[in-house]
DNA sequence: CTGTTAGCGCTTTCAC
DNA sequence: GTGAAAGCGCTAACAG
């Protein structure tokens, strides 16, 4: 069995290449100021011991551990998972690893998770906050020496960069879009209405609904399919029955599709749906959604480069980093018209 | 600002509070053997100084970092991501971090990314290997001495742990299933025909069709939308077009149905689907989708719980664990029936 | 119960 | 070009 049960050091590497440490440490940290045979000879012994550097050792000396941290609500989630892959891509780029936790939006795991990742000293951190407004959250990341950036959601009342899709216009849009299709009686449709984001869309709506002098109607009941289907059968039993549905979400998309799918209401001819927020197959059911779509991806890199930037003045200088970037990032969202809103006749 | 430059370190809280380092190590450690009072006084100490332990430094003596790592093809791709959930769950349990790294399933990469990781020293690896023969992998899986499991995927030729789904005995069901409702030219539709899984679900589909004495006939073409609506096109156009169709992977499940959408080509009637691997809205689009379905999160949570199991007793013996588990484990598949096999009548 | 001390594996002056 | 030696922040004997 050739599996040792401890990795070699670098003064066994030296011993045995009949050096002192601090030439094995200059070979490995590229092997400048070193004679070119003594460096060939080392890095044959590294080879054959099959040496590789302990990090922990590294970082103990020169501060940096080279990973940063990612704190979000879940990863099987398309949206974070597609971030959480952004994010690596970047991480990697920068000679760094992603440590990922994830807290259920749960404030006191949250802080849990964040106390841990201090105590591994990542260089810094991106985070999904799951309350935005936690004074906790924002006590603690102040607190600790480490870059922070928020996705999806900011930190209120903080001075901690925030990327984030713009929602309020978002919304306004979708919701515009349906008043120009002439729907007069638009329901928005959503559950957890304390998220901000979920706020923010909501906001948006009732500014696009405002600005048509029609009337917002909420409904905030939906939390699963169940709850779909009944919220949108008491709408549609109720006089004035709505023409077109606007949902906040994801998964609210899908229940809602999935009930008036169930009811066999035709869409849109008895009432339009429009969802924020993209998923896979909105293109491939029929009627095909239309949706407000985020750009995740972009998320996820704009924070993660963010971060970098701020690790890397902050090596520079010395200093925590001057701010130069607008303290939120807001990015454009954009409205994909596809047959659930009455835009394409549905096909098939 | 209350912005520190540094940690602060446990000397720093041993010199405010009056007390040895010794002392201050055993409180952050429990807190037994010392004095309640003086357990108290430090603990307050540390909390006005905001001291959080050095996880390096605790490395550096102890020899465990606490964190694991995890080497997937893709972060999101709903199979990995919820996996990775399931692992991160484990991990925390196990008071350790999560560490993702991606490989796009390049083998070069993920060399790479397990080199970093072990520099990183990560108490344990769960991979989902890129190549399952590839020799440099197994090499320096097995040079290096951390524990490793693989997933989805075994090491050929090794004896590394690994949590798989049954392919084979899945994709037989599948295809048995299929003859059951006697179709009779049933084809096999996949792309990527190398990787271990979509072999074994080929050879699950061989050996059902076989044993029923029909022919087997497979198109490995498909790698997107295009390939898929063209080999479906060809297929149907041909003489003896196929009544059924077993697809071996998620995505291609997916641009078959979204080509025989198109051509309007009536599912189950005139030709059945049945896919390996279930996804999201299989159940909500129409005709629903009739899958084999792994236990995604099981094999994440096996793998994981595997992998401390032998960090356990890797601590408790000092010795390289003696495998009391099964060098594989297959877990068992589920079918789900929905409509595109015929089994339900379609609805709407 | 508590403090002193010697490292863990590495980097980094500072001489040679 | 190269090496000796002093730590980085912490733990673990070993004395008291």
């Amino acid at each position: 069995m050739s599996k040792n049960r401890t990795h070699p050091t670098l003064s066994q590497v030296a011993r045995k290449a009949g050096v002192g440490t601090t030439t094995v440490s200059r070979v490995i940290n590229g092997g400048d100021r070193v004679n070119p045979k003594t460096l060939a000879h080392v890095r044959r012994v590294i080879e054959t011991l099959g040496y590789m550097p302990n990090q922990a050792a590294q970082t103990l000396k020169g501060h940096r551990t080279k990973t940063i941290g990612l704190v979000v609500p879940r990863i099987a989630d398309p949206f974070f998972s597609s971030c959480a892959e952004a994010i690596q891509a970047i991480a990697r780029a920068n000679d760094s690893l992603l440590i990922v936790t994830v807290t259920a939006n749960d404030p006191r795991a949250e802080i849990d998770n964040l106390k841990v990742l201090v105590r591994h000293r990542v260089d810094g951190l991106i985070i999904v906050p799951a309350n935005s407004q936690s004074p906790a959250l924002r006590e603690l990341l102040e607190r600790v020496a480490i870059p922070v950036v928020a996705i999806d959601r900011p930190v209120a009342n903080s001075a901690i960069a925030a990327v984030v899709a713009d929602n309020l216009k978002g919304a306004t849009t979708a919701t515009q879009h349906l008043i120009d299709h002439a729907y007069k009686r638009i329901v928005c449709l959503t559950g957890e209405s304390t998220l901000y984001t979920i706020r923010e869309r909501m906001n948006g709506y009732s500014k696009a609904i405002e600005s048509a002098r029609l009337t917002p109607i909420f409904d905030t009941s939906i939390k699963d399919y169940k709850s779909a289907e009944y919220a949108i059968k008491s709408l549609l039993d109720g006089q004035n029955p709505p023409d077109a549905l606007f949902t906040t979400k994801n998964s609210t998309t899908i229940y809602a599709f999935e009930a008036l799918q169930r009811f066999n209401i035709p869409v849109p001819q008895s009432i339009a749906l429009l969802g924020f927020d993209d998923f896979e197959l909105a293109s491939t059911v029929r009627p095909s959604i239309s949706v407000i779509q985020q750009p995740v991806e972009e998320i996820g890199r704009r924070a993660a480069e963010i971060l970098f930037e701020q690790l890397f003045d902050e090596r520079k200088t010395g200093l925590p980093h001057s701010s130069k970037h607008p303290q939120q990032i807001r990015l454009h969202t954009r409205l994909i018209q596809r047959s659930s809103c009455g835009c394409t006749p549905p096909i098939s």
